[in-house]
DNA sequence: CGCCTACTTGACTTACTTCAAAAACAGTGG
DNA sequence: CCACTGTTTTTGAAGTAAGTCAAGTAGGCG
């Protein structure tokens, strides 16, 4: 298991070009580091964090429940990310994080964070890029969910799934771990269980990709990103090479 | 007309306590001020900004241009909201924004608040935090849109705008201004324009607001929160007394 | 006054939801 | 190893909410 600063570096310099006292600031900080099982919470609707979370492997996911107990997901995250870093300048978590299929979180106390923010402002600055990020996603998301219809839509974020994959190197040939069922993948997308389901057999019936096992599988990366209406300019990623399939 | 510099201070001490320092540092800088009239475009979807827009009068919108030429609408920015403080850390903007109906705009260079954010970390914080909540309001509108019934969607977006604006101050009474066509409120709330007109109307005659002549009136707060399932946690605003009506 | 745009309303159509039941699959214990 | 239970996926049929289409009204402006 690779070392939980690592994994952190590994993505923010996928961004910003951090300097050796940047790097050095980052490994001092303490990574508490936890696992969690499919469908755990680490983070509620409510609380009060004092802790950042590092997506050390596997892949999490950001939900809101609403007063009808209904579930939305609104964000996944990969190894890398930090789904919370919203956190820091926040008293009340306004939504819930949970594991989707096995997961190793690191927590990495808000005092320390400030401490490195005030000492590197580069650093300070390649988190707050990052949040920034999270919010280009969270827009392409509203606009994924509101404007596009059913095939595109679930094009879409298997596009941007399988992009963001590939950036965080957790691509190998052509496919990538996706643990995640189609009850998810319609509180996600905002439909019914059944059209999900339809939908996703016609996603397979036009070859460009498959759903199976756990795994997100792309046959034909140039189709499913027509399909998806996908460009990746929102995901602000310095190397830019699309996947090859 | 109100300082540019004051509308700002005013917004980023909403939510975060600003030494003496801060605010001479944030009246030093550079505000550009220009005019526009109702759908007028200031920023463009591909842009590569070098100044940050803060809004001194008015309503401006974000939105995103689809493959098919759709338009989305992402978020509402009223006086004090700097509505693309996302485009500090950004290579290519993701979206564009424009004016509602008139509005003043104010252009701040990216280098002089760059400057001031390392001399006073703690208006950078203010900022970054600036940013976080827009991030929040972006995740609401993603379970607004996706999760909930067309009554509820459109009860949802004028409890926050009402809210809002009621923070900023621009609550004369029970009304507000809002600038917005049916035609709008459709490419927001992802509903065709039959269903916005049939939905607002179903609202008018529940009797807890109005929408007319570009203002909104809210005439039974507590029953339009209720139809929008509306908790204002996620505005994390520091003085939070919701509105008397 | 006449033109254009924004709003309103009605009738028709359809895409999606809901409901229901079967099939596949995973985990548990005999 | 295989029956037993619960969960997830798949498929079908029926109902409905919302989209589309179209026409009519009202309001703003030269």
């Amino acid at each position: 298991m690779e070392k939980a600063y690592d994994v952190l570096i590994r993505n923010l310099c996928e961004h910003t070009a951090l300097a050796e006292e940047d790097l050095a600031e980052i490994r001092a900080l303490t990574f508490e580091q936890r696992e969690f099982g499919p469908n755990e919470d680490f983070i509620r609707q409510g609380d009060e964090p004092e802790h950042s979370a590092l997506v050390v492997s596997g892949m999490v996911a950001r939900y809101h429940l609403l007063g009808s107990g209904q579930r939305q997901y609104l964000a996944f995250h990969l190894t890398g990310d930090l789904p919370d870093a919203q956190g820091l300048f926040i008293d009340q978590m306004d939504h819930g994080l949970s594991a989707l299929g096995p997961a190793t979180v690191a927590f990495i106390p808000h005092r320390e964070l400030f401490r490195a923010f005030r000492r590197r402002p580069t650093f300070a600055h390649s988190v707050w890029r990052e949040t920034l990020r999270d919010a280009a996603i969270f827009r392409e998301a509203i606009t994924n969910n509101s404007a596009r219809p059913m095939r595109a839509r679930m094009a879409h974020l298997f596009c941007e799934l399988f992009y963001r994959a590939r950036a965080a190197q957790l691509v190998r040939g052509n496919r990538c771990s996706m643990p995640i069922s189609l009850a998810q993948l319609g509180e996600t997308l905002g439909m019914a269980i059944a059209t999900v389901n339809r939908t996703l057999a016609e996603l397979r019936r036009s070859g460009a990709m498959d759903l199976r096992e756990g795994e997100l599988i792309v046959l034909k990366w140039r189709e499913l990103q027509r399909l998806g209406d996908f460009s990746p300019v929102y995901l602000h990623q310095k190397r830019q090479s699309p996947p090859q399939v």
